[in-house]
DNA sequence: CTAGTTGCAAAGAGTTTGCATGGCG
DNA sequence: CGCCATGCAAACTCTTTGCAACTAG
């Protein structure tokens, strides 16, 4: 079972070849199609599915109301990374931070917690929104 | 601007009673209809986009799909927490633990960004089903 | 009285599913 | 050839919106 098909094969190439973004659903449906490939909608889903459920790539959600997010992995340790969301200008930081490690250890002494490090998303205010607010 | 009304009374009166549990805006949904008092889904949903806003109750989504969550804040510091949701069993543990004072310094120090401790939801697997992994 | 609020039903976004067709191995 | 994958459209879930009736101040 898992037919090599063209489409599965431009899905996944896609998510590589934009490894250091994080795309939606749809922005891959867009991307096949000016490519002059269109692969459909819930072909798209079911690959990101599979894909995720593989390990390939991981999937998340960067806020309410929004669509999910997929990224492809890779196979280093060196994504491993805090997403950090501002509340205030939406922007999204991509942080490799080695303070992870500590996160993780701490959650496993003290809460006997093993953390998934792909799925983090922190919300808080970035430095300049933060001046904002504080202004107002 | 802004009325108090009885269904957005019954609305808040309903998190305050549940304030150690998140509720959906379904169940809320149902527990007024329950109780003898139906308050139409729109008029929920907008009730607690107010609240949401005023900072009366936070609001979080726990995972992919799932709908949203609320929760009363209350007026103590006492309900800054994590959030770990295990990947395993699903169970949610809600966790009031001094280290997100850590984290929080952390992340303002080296990286400029100031955490919003409301809406910290974590990803991994808890002791039992982190075991069972390992077994298998 | 007047502006904010309600409730219904319809719209909307994002995602999933049923089913007939098509393609991989 | 058999099974899996595709694509379309319809279904589905959660949430928002339009609008007329209602109600707090």
């Amino acid at each position: 079972m898992g037919y090599k098909t063209k489409q599965g094969e431009r899905i996944l190439e896609t998510l590589i070849r934009n490894e250091d973004r994080h795309l939606t659903a749809e922005e891959i449906c867009v991307l096949l199609k000016e490519e002059g490939a269109a692969v459909g909608t819930a072909t798209v889903y079911r690959n990101l599915e599979k894909l995720v459920a593989e390990g390939t790539i991981r999937r998340y959600r960067l806020d309410e109301g929004e669509s999910a997010c997929y990224q492809y992995i890779g196979d280093g340790s060196c994504h491993e990374h805090f997403h950090l969301k501002c509340l205030g200008c939406g922007e999204v930081i991509h942080l490799e931070c080695d303070y992870l490690d500590e996160l993780n250890s701490h959650l496993l002494e003290h809460h006997s917690f093993h953390l998934d490090r792909t799925k983090i998303v922190l919300y808080g205010l970035c430095c300049e929104c933060r001046n904002k607010e504080v202004q107002s």
